[in-house]
DNA sequence: AAATTAGGTTACGCGAC
DNA sequence: GTCGCCAAACCTAATTT
Protein backbone atom coordinates (compact mmCIF):
# COMPACT_ATOMS: atom_id res chain seq x y z
CA UNK A 1 0.00 0.00 0.00
CA UNK A 2 0.65 3.66 -0.68
CA UNK A 3 2.09 4.94 2.86
CA UNK A 4 -0.14 6.37 5.20
CA UNK A 5 1.67 9.39 4.41
CA UNK A 6 0.51 12.91 5.28
CA UNK A 7 -2.65 14.75 6.55
CA UNK A 8 -5.10 12.58 5.66
CA UNK A 9 -7.55 10.64 7.50
CA UNK A 10 -7.66 6.89 7.68
CA UNK A 11 -10.01 4.66 6.77
CA UNK A 12 -12.76 3.46 8.93
CA UNK A 13 -12.31 6.78 10.92
CA UNK A 14 -15.50 8.93 11.54
CA UNK A 15 -15.96 11.69 8.57
CA UNK A 16 -14.06 14.94 10.26
CA UNK A 17 -16.95 16.79 8.07
CA UNK A 18 -20.37 15.50 8.73
CA UNK A 19 -19.21 13.15 11.87
CA UNK A 20 -21.76 10.97 11.04
CA UNK A 21 -20.45 8.85 8.22
CA UNK A 22 -17.40 6.87 8.26
CA UNK A 23 -14.67 7.03 6.02
CA UNK A 24 -14.25 4.35 3.12
CA UNK A 25 -11.21 3.02 1.02
CA UNK A 26 -12.05 2.52 -2.46
CA UNK A 27 -8.91 1.05 -4.18
CA UNK A 28 -10.75 1.30 -7.52
CA UNK A 29 -11.40 4.60 -7.46
CA UNK A 30 -8.42 5.27 -5.64
CA UNK A 31 -9.65 7.84 -3.10
CA UNK A 32 -11.01 7.93 0.38
CA UNK A 33 -14.22 9.43 0.93
CA UNK A 34 -17.31 9.97 3.11
CA UNK A 35 -19.93 7.37 2.86
CA UNK A 36 -22.48 9.87 4.41
CA UNK A 37 -21.41 12.86 2.65
CA UNK A 38 -19.51 12.26 -0.09
CA UNK A 39 -16.44 14.02 1.89
CA UNK A 40 -13.35 13.32 -0.02
CA UNK A 41 -10.35 13.36 2.12
CA UNK A 42 -7.72 12.02 -0.06
CA UNK A 43 -7.57 11.33 -3.55
CA UNK A 44 -4.60 9.85 -5.80
CA UNK A 45 -3.20 7.50 -3.01
CA UNK A 46 -2.46 5.28 -6.17
CA UNK A 47 -0.77 2.22 -5.73
CA UNK A 48 -0.95 0.45 -9.31
CA UNK A 49 1.73 -2.49 -8.19
CA UNK A 50 4.11 -3.03 -10.90
CA UNK A 51 5.76 0.19 -10.70
CA UNK A 52 7.36 -0.42 -6.86
CA UNK A 53 10.84 0.51 -6.89
CA UNK A 54 13.04 1.57 -4.44
CA UNK A 55 14.52 5.12 -4.56
CA UNK A 56 17.40 4.50 -2.23
CA UNK A 57 20.55 5.15 -4.14
CA UNK A 58 18.62 7.68 -5.86
CA UNK A 59 20.30 11.00 -5.26
CA UNK A 60 17.48 13.13 -4.70
CA UNK A 61 16.64 10.56 -1.70
CA UNK A 62 13.51 7.80 -1.41
CA UNK A 63 10.98 9.91 -2.52
CA UNK A 64 7.71 7.21 -3.16
CA UNK A 65 7.59 8.30 -6.77
CA UNK A 66 5.07 6.75 -8.66
CA UNK A 67 3.70 6.78 -12.27
CA UNK A 68 0.83 8.98 -12.54
CA UNK A 69 -2.69 7.09 -12.84
CA UNK A 70 -4.12 7.05 -16.14
CA UNK A 71 -6.85 9.60 -16.19
CA UNK A 72 -10.16 10.09 -18.09
CA UNK A 73 -10.08 13.81 -16.82
CA UNK A 74 -7.10 14.57 -19.06
CA UNK A 75 -7.13 14.48 -22.54
CA UNK A 76 -4.01 12.63 -23.19
CA UNK A 77 -5.16 10.27 -20.23
CA UNK A 78 -2.71 12.17 -18.01
CA UNK A 79 0.32 10.19 -20.19
CA UNK A 80 1.71 13.61 -21.76
CA UNK A 81 4.21 16.03 -20.61
CA UNK A 82 3.47 19.26 -19.01
CA UNK A 83 5.27 22.43 -20.00
CA UNK A 84 4.45 25.63 -18.73
CA UNK A 85 5.31 27.62 -15.86
CA UNK A 86 9.16 28.86 -15.58
CA UNK A 87 10.00 25.99 -13.52
CA UNK A 88 12.09 22.45 -15.43
CA UNK A 89 11.02 19.12 -15.27
CA UNK A 90 12.63 18.85 -11.49
CA UNK A 91 10.84 21.96 -10.86
CA UNK A 92 13.92 24.48 -10.58
CA UNK A 93 13.18 27.79 -12.13
CA UNK A 94 14.93 28.04 -15.16
CA UNK A 95 17.43 30.63 -15.28
CA UNK A 96 16.33 33.93 -17.39
CA UNK A 97 18.48 33.61 -20.48
CA UNK A 98 17.51 30.23 -20.96
CA UNK A 99 14.14 31.52 -20.45
CA UNK A 100 13.19 32.47 -24.67
CA UNK A 101 14.51 29.09 -25.10
CA UNK A 102 11.97 27.42 -22.57
CA UNK A 103 9.21 29.38 -24.24
CA UNK A 104 9.52 27.80 -27.82
CA UNK A 105 9.31 24.77 -26.30
CA UNK A 106 6.61 25.36 -24.81
CA UNK A 107 4.99 26.80 -27.62
CA UNK A 108 5.66 23.23 -30.10
CA UNK A 109 4.72 21.42 -26.93
CA UNK A 110 1.34 22.71 -26.82
CA UNK A 111 1.00 22.38 -30.70
CA UNK A 112 1.81 18.94 -30.76
CA UNK A 113 -0.97 18.60 -28.31
CA UNK A 114 -3.81 20.37 -29.52
CA UNK A 115 -3.50 19.71 -33.13
CA UNK A 116 -6.28 18.15 -33.51
CA UNK A 117 -9.72 19.51 -33.33
CA UNK A 118 -10.88 16.69 -31.29
CA UNK A 119 -8.18 16.82 -28.69
CA UNK A 120 -8.89 20.63 -28.25
CA UNK A 121 -12.34 19.99 -28.05
CA UNK A 122 -11.91 17.35 -25.23
CA UNK A 123 -9.57 19.20 -23.12
CA UNK A 124 -11.91 22.08 -22.78
CA UNK A 125 -14.80 19.75 -22.03
CA UNK A 126 -12.25 18.02 -19.87
CA UNK A 127 -11.81 21.14 -17.96
CA UNK A 128 -15.35 21.93 -17.64
CA UNK A 129 -16.17 18.99 -16.24
CA UNK A 130 -13.78 19.72 -13.29
CA UNK A 131 -14.68 23.01 -13.02
CA UNK A 132 -18.66 21.89 -12.17
CA UNK A 133 -17.25 19.16 -10.36
CA UNK A 134 -15.11 21.41 -8.02
CA UNK A 135 -18.31 23.97 -7.68
CA UNK A 136 -20.66 20.52 -6.51
CA UNK A 137 -18.01 18.53 -4.62
CA UNK A 138 -18.25 15.89 -7.05
CA UNK A 139 -15.72 12.87 -6.13
CA UNK A 140 -13.12 12.68 -8.16
CA UNK A 141 -14.41 9.28 -9.31
CA UNK A 142 -17.30 10.35 -10.46
CA UNK A 143 -15.11 12.74 -12.57
CA UNK A 144 -13.76 10.19 -14.25
CA UNK A 145 -17.08 8.75 -15.25
CA UNK A 146 -18.17 11.87 -16.67
CA UNK A 147 -14.86 12.10 -18.44
CA UNK A 148 -15.84 8.40 -19.97
CA UNK A 149 -18.65 9.63 -21.37
CA UNK A 150 -17.88 12.39 -22.81
CA UNK A 151 -15.37 10.55 -24.49
CA UNK A 152 -17.64 8.01 -25.74
CA UNK A 153 -20.22 10.68 -26.64
CA UNK A 154 -17.50 12.36 -28.76
CA UNK A 155 -16.86 9.46 -30.69
CA UNK A 156 -20.50 9.13 -31.71
CA UNK A 157 -20.28 12.17 -32.95
CA UNK A 158 -23.01 13.51 -30.52
CA UNK A 159 -21.27 17.06 -30.17
CA UNK A 160 -22.08 18.01 -33.73
CA UNK A 161 -24.54 20.70 -33.32
CA UNK A 162 -24.37 20.57 -29.66
CA UNK A 163 -22.01 22.82 -27.36
CA UNK A 164 -19.25 21.51 -25.73
CA UNK A 165 -20.29 22.66 -22.30
CA UNK A 166 -24.27 21.24 -22.48
CA UNK A 167 -22.56 17.70 -23.06
CA UNK A 168 -19.70 18.07 -20.48
CA UNK A 169 -22.50 18.94 -18.32
CA UNK A 170 -25.18 16.14 -19.25
CA UNK A 171 -22.08 13.57 -18.98
CA UNK A 172 -21.40 14.81 -15.32
CA UNK A 173 -25.27 14.78 -14.80
CA UNK A 174 -25.01 11.07 -16.11
CA UNK A 175 -21.75 10.05 -13.88
CA UNK A 176 -23.40 11.57 -11.25
CA UNK A 177 -26.65 9.37 -11.72
CA UNK A 178 -25.10 6.38 -12.61
CA UNK A 179 -22.96 6.47 -9.52
CA UNK A 180 -25.90 6.53 -6.93
CA UNK A 181 -25.02 10.03 -5.66
CA UNK A 182 -27.36 12.29 -8.07
CA UNK A 183 -27.55 15.81 -8.43
CA UNK A 184 -30.86 17.39 -9.69
CA UNK A 185 -30.78 19.45 -13.23
CA UNK A 186 -31.21 22.80 -11.40
CA UNK A 187 -27.67 21.88 -9.38
CA UNK A 188 -26.35 21.28 -12.59
CA UNK A 189 -27.50 23.68 -14.06
CA UNK A 190 -26.69 25.80 -11.45
CA UNK A 191 -22.99 26.11 -12.22
CA UNK A 192 -22.79 25.32 -15.57
CA UNK A 193 -23.06 27.74 -18.99
CA UNK A 194 -26.02 25.56 -19.99
CA UNK A 195 -29.37 26.08 -18.76
CA UNK A 196 -31.06 23.38 -17.53
CA UNK A 197 -33.18 22.87 -20.23
CA UNK A 198 -30.91 22.45 -22.15
CA UNK A 199 -29.03 19.92 -20.30
CA UNK A 200 -31.87 17.84 -20.08
CA UNK A 201 -32.32 17.36 -23.52
CA UNK A 202 -28.38 16.50 -24.33
CA UNK A 203 -28.18 14.50 -21.51
CA UNK A 204 -31.15 12.46 -22.67
CA UNK A 205 -29.59 12.02 -26.32
CA UNK A 206 -26.53 10.88 -24.57
CA UNK A 207 -28.15 8.41 -22.17
CA UNK A 208 -29.82 6.82 -25.27
CA UNK A 209 -26.82 6.66 -27.42
CA UNK A 210 -24.56 5.49 -24.71
CA UNK A 211 -26.79 2.85 -23.45
CA UNK A 212 -26.65 3.61 -20.11
CA UNK A 213 -28.73 2.35 -18.00
CA UNK A 214 -30.21 4.92 -15.92
CA UNK A 215 -32.08 4.26 -12.91
CA UNK A 216 -34.67 6.27 -12.24
CA UNK A 217 -33.50 8.42 -9.26
CA UNK A 218 -34.27 6.72 -5.81
CA UNK A 219 -35.80 9.70 -2.80
CA UNK A 220 -33.51 7.22 -0.76
CA UNK A 221 -30.19 8.42 -2.57
CA UNK A 222 -30.99 11.67 -1.36
CA UNK A 223 -31.34 11.13 2.09
CA UNK A 224 -27.41 10.89 3.35
CA UNK A 225 -26.33 14.37 1.56
CA UNK A 226 -29.52 16.08 2.76
CA UNK A 227 -29.32 14.41 5.82
CA UNK A 228 -25.69 16.08 6.32
CA UNK A 229 -26.77 19.56 5.40
CA UNK A 230 -29.44 19.51 8.10
CA UNK A 231 -26.58 17.65 10.51
CA UNK A 232 -28.73 15.16 11.92
CA UNK A 233 -27.82 11.95 14.46
CA UNK A 234 -27.52 9.29 12.28
CA UNK A 235 -30.59 7.29 14.06
CA UNK A 236 -32.63 10.30 12.73
CA UNK A 237 -31.47 9.97 9.07
CA UNK A 238 -31.51 5.92 9.13
CA UNK A 239 -35.46 6.90 10.59
CA UNK A 240 -36.03 8.66 7.53
CA UNK A 241 -34.56 6.10 5.24
CA UNK A 242 -37.05 4.09 6.35
CA UNK A 243 -39.89 5.98 5.94
CA UNK A 244 -38.79 6.67 2.28
CA UNK A 245 -38.43 2.77 1.45
CA UNK A 246 -41.52 2.10 3.23
CA UNK A 247 -43.76 5.12 0.89
CA UNK A 248 -41.73 3.87 -2.24
CA UNK A 249 -43.41 0.40 -1.68
CA UNK A 250 -46.56 1.55 -0.60
CA UNK A 251 -46.40 3.41 -4.62
CA UNK A 252 -47.64 6.92 -2.59
CA UNK A 253 -44.67 8.45 -4.17
CA UNK A 254 -44.88 7.75 -7.77
CA UNK A 255 -44.69 10.47 -10.25
CA UNK A 256 -43.08 13.02 -7.23
CA UNK A 257 -39.92 14.80 -6.92
CA UNK A 258 -38.03 12.31 -5.09
CA UNK A 259 -36.58 15.41 -3.72
CA UNK A 260 -39.85 16.64 -1.73
CA UNK A 261 -40.11 12.84 -0.46
CA UNK A 262 -36.88 13.07 0.99
CA UNK A 263 -37.03 16.46 2.65
CA UNK A 264 -40.95 14.99 4.17
CA UNK A 265 -39.15 12.00 5.47
CA UNK A 266 -36.50 13.75 7.10
CA UNK A 267 -38.86 16.06 8.32
CA UNK A 268 -40.92 13.92 10.27
CA UNK A 269 -38.01 11.42 11.19
CA UNK A 270 -36.98 15.50 12.80
CA UNK A 271 -40.10 15.52 15.11
CA UNK A 272 -40.14 12.15 16.20
CA UNK A 273 -36.96 12.03 17.22
CA UNK A 274 -37.26 15.16 19.53
CA UNK A 275 -34.56 16.76 16.67
CA UNK A 276 -36.82 19.73 15.35
CA UNK A 277 -36.18 21.22 12.11
CA UNK A 278 -38.56 23.48 10.63
CA UNK A 279 -39.44 23.55 8.04
CA UNK A 280 -37.80 26.28 6.11
CA UNK A 281 -34.72 24.65 7.28
CA UNK A 282 -35.84 21.71 5.42
CA UNK A 283 -36.49 23.61 2.71
CA UNK A 284 -33.31 25.69 2.63
CA UNK A 285 -31.41 22.43 2.74
CA UNK A 286 -32.88 20.56 0.03
CA UNK A 287 -34.29 23.08 -2.35
CA UNK A 288 -37.87 22.00 -1.68
CA UNK A 289 -40.62 24.65 -0.74
CA UNK A 290 -42.26 24.17 2.50
CA UNK A 291 -45.69 24.04 0.66
CA UNK A 292 -44.43 20.63 -1.18
CA UNK A 293 -42.56 19.78 2.15
CA UNK A 294 -46.03 20.17 4.22
CA UNK A 295 -47.78 18.15 1.10
CA UNK A 296 -45.57 15.23 0.75
CA UNK A 297 -45.76 14.74 4.64
CA UNK A 298 -49.25 15.11 5.04
CA UNK A 299 -49.37 12.16 2.25
CA UNK A 300 -46.38 10.12 4.17
CA UNK A 301 -48.00 10.46 7.92
CA UNK A 302 -51.31 9.63 6.27
CA UNK A 303 -50.02 6.20 4.53
CA UNK A 304 -47.84 5.10 6.60
CA UNK A 305 -49.80 5.59 9.75
CA UNK A 306 -47.52 7.63 11.72
CA UNK A 307 -49.03 9.34 14.67
CA UNK A 308 -47.77 12.29 16.35
CA UNK A 309 -48.92 11.72 19.84
CA UNK A 310 -46.35 14.07 21.63
CA UNK A 311 -45.48 17.70 21.05
CA UNK A 312 -42.50 19.38 21.26
C1' DA B 1 -43.98 28.23 12.87
C1' DA B 2 -47.28 26.05 10.25
C1' DA B 3 -51.25 25.93 7.28
C1' DT B 4 -54.12 27.54 3.55
C1' DT B 5 -55.20 29.44 -0.68
C1' DA B 6 -54.74 31.29 -5.27
C1' DG B 7 -52.35 31.79 -9.40
C1' DG B 8 -48.35 31.23 -12.24
C1' DT B 9 -44.58 28.11 -14.02
C1' DT B 10 -42.29 23.90 -15.46
C1' DA B 11 -41.46 19.15 -17.40
C1' DC B 12 -42.95 15.68 -20.29
C1' DG B 13 -44.68 12.84 -23.76
C1' DC B 14 -46.49 13.10 -28.34
C1' DG B 15 -47.90 14.39 -32.64
C1' DA B 16 -47.75 18.00 -36.19
C1' DC B 17 -45.45 21.14 -38.45
C1' DG C 1 -35.73 21.44 -33.92
C1' DT C 2 -39.93 23.92 -32.45
C1' DC C 3 -44.68 24.52 -31.40
C1' DG C 4 -48.86 23.42 -29.06
C1' DC C 5 -51.14 20.85 -25.92
C1' DC C 6 -52.03 18.35 -21.64
C1' DA C 7 -52.13 17.37 -16.60
C1' DA C 8 -49.71 17.01 -12.63
C1' DA C 9 -46.32 18.65 -9.79
C1' DC C 10 -44.09 22.75 -8.04
C1' DC C 11 -43.37 27.25 -7.11
C1' DT C 12 -44.29 32.15 -5.27
C1' DA C 13 -46.73 35.09 -2.55
C1' DA C 14 -50.20 36.65 0.40
C1' DT C 15 -52.99 35.63 4.22
C1' DT C 16 -54.73 33.18 8.23
C1' DT C 17 -54.44 30.23 12.28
Amino acid sequence: MASSTSRGEEAGSPCPECKVGRLVLDPARAEVTCDRCGLVTRENLIDTGPDWRSFADDPRGSSPERAAPLSSLQHDYGFGTVMWGSTDAHGRSVSSNSMPQLKRMQKWDRRSKFRRGTERNLATALTEIRRMSASLDVPRSVQEVAGRYYRSAAEKNLIRGRSIDSVAAASLYAALRTSGVPRSLEEIAEVSKVDRREIGRVYKVVAHELGLTLAPVTPQSYIPRFASRLTLHPETEALALAFVKQAVLAEVVSGKDPKSVAAAALYIACILRGEPRTQRDVSEATGVTEVTIRNRYKELVASLGITFDFKA
